[in-house]
DNA sequence: CGGCACGTTGAAGTGACTCAATTCGCGTGG
DNA sequence: CCACGCGAATTGAGTCACTTCAACGTGCCG
């Protein structure tokens, strides 16, 4: 498979690239054929550091190949309100493809890798091939039903829901995407930095993670998410897969 | 100009979506001519009717032509949580072109005109008109951009920052569309349903419009909302319009 | 006139916040 | 090998913002 955690080579980047679309789109082999007219530049990231900030008008797009990435505001102090979370396939700027200005920043939240796509290069492909276009926009239509659900984690459930949900998400991509092992995923997130994604502070995520561990529904120990109850998980978060759109019963 | 408050027409709908679309986008006479080819139905909805529910597989996208229109999550105990209010020349469905199944609900919030566009005609534009696809999928970026500043408006901001942070973004929208008169805009929320936009209960909601209008920054009678002094109230909001992307110095 | 939806307001409760202190785990250097 | 330092986790105390519950006003429409 395409996941080490060694230097990765460009090919490696176009096959997750085209396996991270092939989870959502049905692609042709013509449709194939085009992603792997890409040129993909190999980068690697440290744990803290930023790929393109608030204001940047990026040149590229940038793809996850391991680790975390995340989208994330800054508010006047400095603080942040974390948008998304990013694992292995994920574009989190495809949008400054045709935006321009970001209006947000992304960071690394763990060492990653990724691998970043040229402009220039992914227009051409959008025009020449309007069934790999669909791929993408579909992509970030997922990425689009992912920030409606922030907004209700955030707008209406509880501490220990909002905790709960992040969890179940997170999971459940980690497992599309083959990162987790029995029922642990990478969860590289201090309990900080957890209150800024759901909109809490610190404290009152390490009470809402207590009582989850407590209760058996969940763990977060040594950079890892263990689920131990899902059932129980799930049903605290009033977590339902649909808008993740995992599966393919499309039509299109 | 297209919109009149009384039974439009075909052709109004395309110069609608046509002039919504060069807002964000430039658009070649081949790309105007593609997205005349296309056959809006015309309907009306009463205040508090829905398009589509959660769960559906609609088979048209429906544009706003007057009027306002919501999409929403609806909670296990029935309550609500607005994720994002639409106004004429939105599609505020469009993603389910891709997406198959809805994974909220679209109601009106007034009385509104709308057009629907069958997603089979969409689609064969999309994959005729490479260029008009990419003013589609723009749109639905912005979009997400908004649902972006949603989340750290429910997950950073205070009431009465919450409450004029929604009002900032309507009235430029509200501009941008060309429904303003002077320093108002049609807002036809009740204080109940502010509330399930911004995640705050009615009582709150009111002493923040209070507050608001205690301080001379804006005002909500009438089912307009009134911008009494901008600069004080994008300033208590933390405002920053650039996330609406209503200018055309974009590359593409 | 009576009903209804919405706005307005008060009182009491509580969940989450801030501030602050202590502990733990771990890497580093003496 | 141990002392130290640092970031993160853990916990408590006190406060505050927002919630819930409840009542009342007000304007509009049948």
């Amino acid at each position: 498979m395409a996941r080490q955690t060694d230097r990765p080579t460009a090919k490696q980047a176009l096959d997750l690239l085209i396996e991270t679309m092939a989870r959502h789109s049905s692609l042709s082999n013509a449709d194939e054929r085009a992603f792997r007219r890409l040129h993909p530049r190999l980068g690697k990231l440290e744990r803290g550091a930023d790929i393109v900030r608030q204001g940047d008008r990026p040149r590229v797009a940038v793809m996850v190949m391991s680790g975390m990435l995340a989208r994330y505001h800054t508010g006047p102090n400095g603080e942040r309100q974390y948008l998304s979370l990013h694992i292995a396939g994920d574009l989190p700027d495809l949008q400054s493809l045709f935006l321009g200005i970001m209006d947000h920043s992304v960071g690394a939240l763990s060492e990653a890798q990724i691998a970043s796509f040229p402009h220039a290069e992914i227009l051409s492909l959008v025009k020449r091939m309007p069934s790999a276009a669909v791929a993408l926009w579909r992509h970030t239509l997922i990425d689009s039903a992912i920030f409606r659900q922030a907004i209700t984690t955030v707008g209406r459930r509880g501490a220990a829901a909002r905790v709960a949900h992040l969890f179940c998400e997170q999971f459940t991509r980690a497992r599309a995407v083959g990162t987790v092992s029995g029922w642990s995923c990478p969860f590289p997130l201090s309990q900080s930095q957890i209150g800024q994604v759901v909109g809490l502070s610190l404290p009152t995520v390490h009470r809402a993670t207590r009582s989850l561990r407590k209760e058996n529904c969940a763990d977060v120990r040594g950079g890892r998410l263990w689920i131990l109850n899902w059932q129980r998980l799930s049903h605290k978060a009033g977590f339902d897969p649909i808008y993740l759109y995992a599966d393919l019963s499309e039509d299109a």
